[in-house]
Parts: structure tokens; C-alpha cells; sequence
DNA sequence: GCAAAGCAAGAGCAGTGCTCTCTTTTCAGA
DNA sequence: TCTGAAAAGAGAGCACTGCTCTTGCTTTGC
């Protein structure tokens, strides 16, 4: 069964050859494209069925009809998938939140709608596909190393809220939020990394509303809510509204 | 303290004569309740260097001398173990939260200044013991199921928030936070659970920044905040103080 | 004193991550 | 076009896991 899908791809990539094309990507390096991407599909699938915890490398391969040494020939640890679907997770989350975001700019929805447009539809996705949200917001699954693939999707949500906060700034203007002295340093800092062109006290803001976004969907997500909201989404646009006046996002 | 509690499950309620007296626990049950301590504290030993994913019921019987067979007395599944530790670790979150919060009563602080003590102390308890935190904030480990045993000691911490805003508003009184209109319903509804003597809105905000304190607890335990913020223990009482803030605790 | 219950030990089952060897298939350079 | 290297799959095997079952031994309550 493997065995014919494999010589399958084989055979149906000899017609590639001639159109010659700059980079056409060999038959084989699409064959391994192909197998990579369905062991991460039954991985993710697994992850829906069971969490993170009882993800078996065995049980997937097993399902794709292949032998658990053949796998390693892809990922060469338990943990290697993980943090590839980790990445995914990352990638699909920020997508998620980006196009939500361009959704309201397309409405010329006003910066605080904006806001919480983002954060609902990180609310959705996370409900959407929880095990994969605990992968990347929950403990840190392996012996805990975040690679360094991870930084750059992992920061995709939060680019976004200061891209909000920027546009707003350009708009109608925000309101600057009081700020401790002592906080003046570490604002500073923040402000110099993230986004020089923003007041630190905002920039600061935006940080701490960051975390405490992500505070509220893990709450929901991970069960703590039970018995406590009832109304969630309603909570939630409330709470997340509530935060964005705290980084200054006026209603006008 | 817990010996009862861990004794349930066997149902050794033999102690219970008919005069209902307290008896001086024989020295079986003595023996069991040592032994199902020990498993605790080698237990949490391996938890605190290898996280919960590597937690071996084996491991823990091998360290102790015993065969992995006689634990499953003691405790029927590895779940279950993990269990009893996730409420050891509530309980001892709450009691740091707690002790905190007396200290800072005792020091006759304001509102603000208790609410902040019990946030930090949240927070240094998260650090000391990340993967207790992680147990207990993190992705949910097992099959996902949250025994009726941790909803008790799971509250504590929120019960003492709502505490100090009690106080506070037989005090000096709180300023009541905006609400929207939309959020009506289920801030009573709130209200009526949790504290029937708090406005509503204050109740929903107390919730909301609830789960937020942990929001910024966890990205600072997990690794979200590396390499962004530098000076933590500054961020956090400035964002938690700002919390308090927004659940309507003023200054004086 | 005795039956019942509690407990430790050991063997064993099914499953896991991972490594090693061996064979087959594919591809690129002479 | 042929050939040798690289890539891939198959299978056996190791050390480990959670968990069950059976076998003896000890403590306990009547």
C-alpha cells in the first residue's frame, strides 16, 4: 500500500522533466515533501484525539502504514515533530489573527475594534484547536527548549497588537497611560526593541496586555472558567475591550 | 492534614468506632500515610528536574526501594499520583498566597498594597516551583479530567483577591469600574456565585484580571517573556498594581 | 486464635522512543 | 548509458514505561 503510493509519486513526476523549469524540485525531495507533510497531518490529527502527552511516533507511523524506524528518516526525535508542529501551531495562530486583522482594516474599523477582532479570533482559533494551543501556550512540552524556528512565528500576534497601537498612534491618537518612575527603565528598554517610534509607557502597556490576552483564552481554553463564566464571549470582548484602553486605544 | 484525605480513597474509615472518637491512628495506617508521603516527595524530586511529561511511577518505586508494583497500593494510576500532586500544589500556592496576604494585613497595608503582596507572592511561588506551576496553569497533563478534589484548593488564591476587595470597599471604598451593557447579565450572574455583596461590575473585573495575574505569571514561567523583558520583577508590579487599578482599588 | 484485609514481590503483557543492520530504490556524474 | 553514492524502507532488538495478576507474608479486628 505504501509501496504503490511511493512508486505512484515517482511515476507521475517523470512528466515534470519536461517542461525544465528553473527549480523543478526532484521527484524524490517532492516524494519527501509529501511524506512529511502527511506524518505532521496524522501527528496534528493524533494531537486533536489525545494531547500532546500521548503522541506516539509508533501510532503514527503505524496509521501511515509505515514501519516507526522509516519516521526517523523525517524527524529524527519525538520531540523534533513536536517542535515542528509547534512552529505550525505558531504559523497557523498568527494567520488566524492577521486575517482577522485585515478583515477590520478592510472595514475601516476603528483601532479599538480592531483590537478586539484580534484577540477574538485568537480566542477561536484556541478553541478551535486546543491541544495545539496548549502546545504553544501551555508547559513547555519537551525537556524544554524553545528553538530558536520558533521566535519568529511565535511573535507574529504580538507584532500585530503593536501594529494596531502604531496605526492608532497616526490616527485619532492614543491615550498615553500613566506609568510608575520605576517601570521608566524597563519601558525604555521595551520601547527601544519593540517599537522606537511609540511613547514606552504604551509600549509597556502593550506587553503586559499581551500576557494577559493570552491569560484570558487560557483560562477558557484549559478549564479554568468551568462553573465560574457562563457568558464567554461576552466576558471576553469586555475583558480584551477593557484591556485595550489600558495600552490607550480611545473609542475615537 | 492530608493523611485523611489520602486515606479516603481505600476507604480506611475503620478508625471511626462507635463512640465516634478521634483514634491515634495505628500504626499501619501511620506506616501507609509515611509512605504515600515519601512517593509524594520523591515524586514532586522528579517532577522539579524532569517536568511532569517524564515522570515515572517506576523511577519513583526504584528510588525508594520498593518494586513498582506495590505503589499501585498506594496510588491506583500514574494519573492519580499526579493528581494528588496537583493539589498538594494548589494548596501550597494558596497557602503562600494566604501568609502573604496575613503579613500584609498585619502591616496594616492599603487595599492596593495587599492586592500587589498577594500577586507577588503568586509569582515568586510560580518561579520557585515552575513545573508545580506548570501542573497546575499549564496544559491540563492527563486524559484531561479535573477530579472534584481541586476545585476546593484551586480557588483559594481567587478567594483572597475577592477578599481584599471586600475590605477595601468597607474601607475606603472602591471606585466601580465602567461596564457595558452587554456585560450586565453575566456580571450578576457572577456576582451571585461569587461575592452577592460586591457590584457586579467589580466582580467581573475581579475576574478578569484574575485570570490575567496569571496570564502574566505564566509567560514569565514558560520563557514568553525572554528576551523581551528584562526587568520582570518591576514589569509585574507595575502591570499587577495597574490590575488592582482596573478592579477599582484606588490608592487611598 | 483466626479469618480477612493490607501489603510487598515478581513475572508478564503491551506499548513506547530510539538504534542498528540489511536491502531496495533513486539520482547524478563520468 | 552505466555506476556508485545517497536516500529510503523493513525488521530486529534494547531499555524503558504503565499496569495487571498471582503468590506468599504480615497486620488487624472480631
Amino acid at each position: 500500500m505504501t509501496s504503490s503510493e511511493t512508486s505512484k509519486k515517482s511515476g507521475d513526476s517523470a512528466t515534470k522533466t519536461r517542461t525544465g523549469e528553473a527549480k523543478p524540485l526532484g521527484a524524490r525531495a517532492r516524494a519527501r515533501a509529501e511524506v512529511t507533510a502527511a506524518i505532521k497531518d496524522e501527528a496534528r490529527r493524533q494531537l486533536a484525539d489525545e494531547g500532546a502527552a500521548k503522541l506516539s511516533l509508533r501510532a503514527v507511523a503505524r496509521e501511515l502504514g509505515m514501519v516507526s524506524s522509516a519516521l526517523y528518516r523525517y524527524f529524527p526525535s519525538r520531540d523534533d515533530l513536536l517542535t515542528a508542529l509547534i512552529v505550525d501551531a505558531y504559523d497557523s495562530l498568527g494567520a488566524a489573527a492577521e486575517t482577522a486583522h485585515a478583515r477590520a482594516v478592510r472595514a475601516e474599523a476603528k483601532p479599538r475594534e480592531r483590537w478586539v477582532a484580534v484577540c477574538r479570533a485568537v480566542r477561536e482559533w484556541a478553541l478551535a484547536h486546543p491541544h495545539e494551543y496548549a502546545l504553544i501556550y501551555g508547559s513547555p512540552v519537551p525537556g524544554y527548549t524553545a528553538p530558536q524556528t520558533t521566535v519568529g512565528p511565535a511573535s507574529r500576534v504580538g507584532l500585530l497588537l503593536i501594529t494596531i497601537v502604531r496605526e492608532a498612534v497616526q490616527g485619532p491618537g492614543v491615550h498615553v497611560p500613566r506609568m510608575d518612575e520605576a517601570l521608566r527603565d524597563e519601558a525604555e528598554r521595551l520601547a527601544a526593541d519593540l517599537a522606537p517610534d511609540l511613547p514606552p509607557a504604551v509600549v509597556a502597556a502593550l506587553v503586559a496586555a499581551w500576557s494577559q490576552l493570552f491569560g484570558l483564552v487560557s483560562f477558557e481554553v484549559f478549564g479554568q472558567f468551568n462553573r465560574i463564566v457562563e457568558d464567554r464571549p461576552v466576558f471576553f470582548e469586555h475583558a480584551v475591550s477593557q484591556l485595550a484602553l489600558g495600552v490607550g486605544l480611545m473609542d475615537d
